[in-house]
DNA sequence: TATTGTTATACTCTATAACTATA
DNA sequence: TATAGTTATAGAGTATAACAATA
């Protein structure tokens, strides 16, 4: 039921998912699960943030969160802080180390994938980044939508 | 050492990353690991094959693909033969209803990311449409490349 | 001997359930 | 009572090492 012949969405969902599989492969520095990596790079980027709010972003459990902060911890990579107005929470930050080693994983991951573009065609090489800012903003209507994704 | 400032490949990398995230959680018929479904996603598009054919297409250990093996012929999905040439040798191929569930999964994911798109403005998802043969020629100098990806 | 695959074992990562502490 | 987080326990999925069977 729909109208957008030129755009295969069965092609798209296989070319992002083999295109993913393909720069996961690549060695990134640090060792890092993909769900951690994640997460660093959710508190890098965004700031440091609560547990729970952590758990809920980078949609694991709570306990999960727990564990994963905890192993971030012992690598040096984030630290645990509290809230001086709630005795409960517990605020996780990016070390500096964290912080070194994730923009590191960023761009040995975006040599991979420049590597790549510089041998496509100009004309492609052309198109995908005229498709860059769309996909971005498919990533925020996916985040917003919690009911649909 | 680059002249295309109009392509940011951190961000690229980040908004595919961050997309198959967004797809990967959808909920898709099977409860399948991502291991098991390109698995199985390879044989009903490129035929049977051997089990160390298969561990080594996608990326994991022998062992590993035994037991991929084992719970997905568990589960009705692949068959496992023998070729009449070669004792040693098993051949793995998918069942009708393995071709089906991946069938369905595909859909289903297609349908997810459809819905998103159809939220996004034309223009964008005019551009995104344009760069699925490209990042399709992407993924088939990555698949061609082992030592780089 | 080399190759194909399995078994044994251990580790990482995740989830659910039960618990502690603070609000 | 409700919320933030931890601990306990179990299961999936993976790897390396050692093994069995066939070539």
């Amino acid at each position: 039921m729909e109208s957008q012949p030129s755009l295969d969405v069965a092609r798209l969902g296989s070319a992002l998912d083999r295109l993913t599989r393909l720069l996961r492969r690549s060695s990134l520095p640090g060792d890092l699960s993909p769900a951690a990596a994640s997460t660093l790079y959710t508190l890098v980027t965004t700031g440091p943030a609560r547990l729970t709010a952590l758990a809920a972003a980078e949609h694991v459990s709570q306990p999960a969160m727990t564990q994963l902060v905890a192993r971030l911890e012992a690598a040096g990579l984030v630290a645990r802080g509290a809230d001086p107005d709630d005795g409960r929470v517990v605020i996780v930050s990016a070390t500096d180390a964290g912080r070194d080693l994730s923009l590191a994983r960023r761009a040995a991951r975006g040599e991979v994938l420049a590597t790549l573009l510089g041998r496509l065609p100009r004309d492609q090489r052309d198109a995908i980044a005229a498709a860059v800012p769309a996909l971005e903003g498919l990533v925020a209507l996916g985040d917003a939508d919690p009911g649909r994704a």
